[in-house]
RNA sequence: GCGCCCGUAGCUCAGCGGAAGAGCGGCGGCCUUCUAAGCCGUUGGUCGGGGGUUCGAAUCCUCCCGGGCGCACCA
């Protein structure tokens, strides 16, 4: 693994006293710049062994005090040259290619029936899953975007059916779709779902949502025989069943129905499954909350066509509920009543509405209040970061040709903004194995918030440090470009 | 009934084994100087509750309470 400064830091204090060492910051900086509970880890008086530590660690050349604090900490303070190091290191990939060993991954994500058009609840899953994509992306795997595209079954036909009746002048049928977008699509001739499909996949292009491939159940039907015939089956009350109870399932999955040959929805499960593991190794699923229960099934699908599970991962994030004046609305696209992912951006932005989905942990809920959605918007803390990006790109296109470089010693805030900028890979890479996106939007901010109190305190133009202000400017413009781009958020060069 | 997720500041949420946080809201300050979409100060919390593990728990285990979502020969 190729670590940063900090890293490396840590890793020669473990060589010098003889032990693994974690550096983390002092939640208050008067506790020095880092601090280790290696003394706290292990056997003996952890405020002697402390002060064992502390005084072997003086003598590293970036170590400029060593303290012994609370229980058996050991607080240290580092060298101007230390950071001036650290900023240094920082180039346009930073933080990147941390994968050891770089898979082809695919992730499926949204996945919707064209039924309607795409709502903010299936942008949560664009933007979890296109989130979660770009950092493995980052980290050097080699990824590919799907949309699985059911092209088959009764939501289509009752869809079809809905656009049909109004062709003929009549009224949708009762369990049918609505809606103003079910009239537009009644004028265009032909079938209406591939109309459907084209609307849905542009209003994502525009969230930032790419797609490699898109896969319909059409064409997987095919393979299905083929699949099936390679799993553990059984017949009964004229059903084929697939084992999955003995594969980890809750239990057994209806596949065929003997009378008609018709096949069920897990049949085209285990066929995708095989067609997905045979093209990449590891098969990513981004599922609402809803769908949980599907992954004991789709595990077991892999592990009886005799794949890994391991291979098979399933990312479950929670529903988007909305409000409209603190009462629930129910998202049913049948109804209409829903909030349209292209109304959404048309309120608040792109930028903002990619923030506001990822922002949150996939296990948390996201209340939207679509009376106050566009209200909040315009203090919606994406904007602060990307002023603070914006800010600094102001001060790169003034700068001299040739900066002075006067060395000074370094101020409280540089050191601060310097320290932030270092956590960047760690944070990443926790991201990235945690599938968690939503830690870069929390970062950034930190990020955002250490450069403004540092643009506010500290002159970069004209100033005798101005070389190395200049690039601490770049670096810090290099990590809030990447964490933001890494959720599909705009790094705008001015606003 | 069973399974998964959540319960942290007035509101929306980060943090998920080491020294309680952010945004918004409230109150009070700061623009001759690289963008005030900014900065500073202040207000604000038995981290749902009980028990346990640990030198150390918001974080791990367990029970309870409250909320969301699932538990189809539908997709």
């Amino acid at each position: 693994m190729r670590g940063n400064s900090v890293d490396r830091l840590a890793q020669a204090i473990g060589e010098l006293i003889g032990r693994e060492v974690e550096l983390e910051r002092p939640s208050d900086s008067k506790f020095g710049d880092y601090a280790t509970n290696a003394a706290l880890r292990g056997g003996g008086n952890p405020r002697e062994l402390a002060a064992k530590y502390a005084e072997q660690v003086v003598a590293l050349p970036e170590v400029e005090r060593a303290d012994v604090a609370g229980p058996g900490f050991v607080n240290l303070t580092l060298t101007d040259s230390f950071f001036v190091d650290a900023v240094a290191e920082i180039d346009t990939e930073y933080g990147g290619g941390s994968a050891e060993s770089p898979e082809r991954i695919q992730v499926e994500m949204v996945s919707a029936n064209p039924t309607g058009p795409i709502t903010v609840a299936s942008a949560r899953n664009g933007a979890y899953g296109d989130s979660v994509a770009r950092l493995l992306e980052f980290a050097g795997h080699d990824v590919s975007r799907e949309y699985y595209w059911n092209d088959a079954g009764k939501q289509m036909d009752r869809f079809r059916a809905s656009v049909d009746a109004i062709r003929r002048g009549e009224q949708p049928p009762e369990d049918g779709y609505q809606g103003a977008y079910v009239e537009d699509l009644a004028r265009i001739e032909g079938d209406p779902v591939p109309v459907m499909l084209e609307k849905i996949v542009d209003t994502l292009r525009r969230f930032r949502v790419d797609f490699d491939s898109f896969v319909r159940e059409a064409e997987l039907e095919p393979e299905i025989p083929d699949a099936i015939a390679r799993i553990d089956t059984y017949d009964s009350e004229g059903t084929t069943w697939a084992r999955t109870s003995s594969y980890g399932d809750d239990k057994d999955r209806p596949l065929l129905r003997s009378a008609d040959e018709s096949h069920l929805y897990f049949a085209a499960d285990v066929a995708y499954v095989r067609h997905k593991l045979e093209r990449f190794a590891r098969a990513i699923y981004v599922l609402g909350a809803d769908h949980h229960g599907y992954v004991g099934r789709l595990k077991a699908a892999a592990a009886m066509l005799g794949y890994d599970p391991e291979r098979v991962e399933v990312l479950i994030y929670q529903l988007v509920h909305l409000t409209s004046g603190g009462e629930q609305r129910k998202m049913s696209k049948r109804r209409g009543d829903v909030v349209f992912l292209d109304d959404f951006m048309d309120e608040i932005g792109v930028d903002a509405a990619r923030w506001y989905l990822v922002n949150r942990g996939p296990d948390q809920t996201i209340e939207i209040d679509v009376d106050l959605a566009a209200e909040k918007s315009q203090k919606n803390p994406v904007y602060y970061v990307q002023y603070a990006h914006a800010r600094i790109a102001g001060i790169l296109r003034n700068a001299p040709a040739s900066p002075a470089d006067a060395a000074a010693p370094l101020e409280p805030l540089e050191r601060d903004l310097v320290k932030r900028l270092a956590e960047f890979p760690s944070i990443v890479r926790e991201a990235t194995k945690r599938r968690g996106p939503q830690a870069l939007p929390v970062y950034a901010i930190k990020v955002a918030d250490d450069f403004h109190r540092f643009y506010h305190d500290v002159r970069v133009l004209g100033s005798d440090a101005e070389r190395f202000r200049l690039d601490l400017c770049r670096a810090t413009q290099r990590v809030l470009a990447r964490c933001l781009h890494l959720v599909g958020v705009d790094a705008p060069e001015r606003m």
